[in-house]
DNA sequence: CAACTATTTTGAAGCGATCAAAAGTAGGCT
DNA sequence: AGCCTACTTTTGATCGCTTCAAAATAGTTG
C-alpha cells in the first residue's frame, strides 16, 4: 500500500467536504502542505508554482487562510517570523522553534492530556485553545559543520 | 508606604544595573511598563509621549529591545497582532490571549513547575524557554453590553 | 447549458518593525 | 569643572509580510 499520504483523490474530498469549491490552487496549496510541513506561505508559493503554474501569491494566502477557517489546517506564527502552516491538525502536539534559523520541528505533549493546559484561574475567558511552544537552538544550528 | 511600585529611583538602578546609560527614553518606557503591562510599543509611545515629550517612536524600540536583551522586559508576541511588552520577567508565568480584542492577562503556571514543558524528545534542540498561550475570548467580548 | 456565486487574479496599500547615518549626550577621566 | 569617547537618540527612509479592493474567471447546482 502506497497511502502514507493521502493521495489527490482524498485531498479533493476533504476540501470538499469543507464545504469549498475544489480549484487548481486549493489543491496545489494542500498537496504542497503534505510534503512539506510548517511551512511559509512563500515556500508553499514556490512549491505551488510548481504544481500549478501561473497561480498568484495572492490564491495561496486565501487558500491557506479557507482552509485554517476551515480546520484543515492549522496556523502557526513564530514571534518574529513569518506565519507557518501545517496540515497536521487532529492531534494537539505543540512546536519546537530555532531561534536562531526558525526550523520547527513537532513535539507530543509529554503527558498526553496536557495538563497545564488548564490554568487555575482563567480570569473570565474562555479558552478555545492552548499553545506550546519551546525556543530552543536546532542541533544544525548548535553544530554548524566546522570547516 | 507608597512603594507598591518601584519608584523612579529603583528604575534608575535597574538600568544602570543592566550595563546600560540611563537616559529619559529609557525611563519613560520603563516607567511606562510599569503601569500598563502587556502593552505594545504604539501604546507605550504614548504614554512615553506625555513623560518624556519629544521622544521617538524608534527610541521606544530601542529602548524595549535594550531592556529584553538585558533581560529587563519580556517580549511577547501573540500571533497576529503587535509585539508586547511586559515587565515582569522573574517568574515564569503565562498568557492569556483574547482572540476577539487581543487582551492578554497573566496567568500562574497552575502547576508551578511546569510538568508539560520538559517535552520526552527534544530532537537535538537545546531549549532555551518554553512559552504558554492560552487563546480565548475575553469576559467583556463575550457579554458586550447588551443594548 | 445557463446562471449564480465563490474564487482567482491583479495591483496596490498598510502595518509594524527595522535599518542607517548624523546629531546629541551620558559617564569616566584628568 | 570640563573634555573626550562611546553609547543613544533622532530623523527619514525602507523592508518584508500580509491584507485590501475591484474586476475577471471558473466551479457548481438545477
Amino acid at each position: 500500500m502506497t497511502d502514507t499520504l493521502p493521495i489527490d483523490a482524498d485531498l479533493e474530498k476533504s476540501i470538499r467536504a469543507a464545504g469549498l469549491r475544489v480549484t487548481a490552487p486549493r489543491l496545489a496549496v494542500l498537496t504542497a502542505l503534505q510534503s512539506h510541513p510548517h511551512t511559509s506561505a512563500d515556500t508553499i508559493y514556490a512549491d505551488v508554482e510548481a504544481r500549478a503554474p501561473g497561480t498568484a501569491l495572492q490564491s495561496v494566502y486565501n487558500a491557506l487562510s479557507d482552509f485554517v477557517d476551515a480546520g484543515l489546517v492549522r496556523r502557526i506564527q513564530p514571534a518574529g517570523q513569518p506565519m507557518r502552516f501545517e496540515a497536521r491538525v487532529a492531534d494537539n502536539h505543540h512546536h519546537l522553534v530555532c531561534t536562531s534559523c526558525g526550523h520547527v520541528e513537532d513535539v507530543d505533549c509529554v503527558t498526553g492530556e496536557a495538563p497545564c493546559l488548564h490554568p487555575a484561574d482563567s480570569r473570565g475567558f474562555a479558552i478555545a485553545e492552548a499553545e506550546v511552544t519551546f525556543w530552543g537552538m536546532c542541533a544544525s544550528c548548535r553544530n554548524p559543520a566546522v570547516s
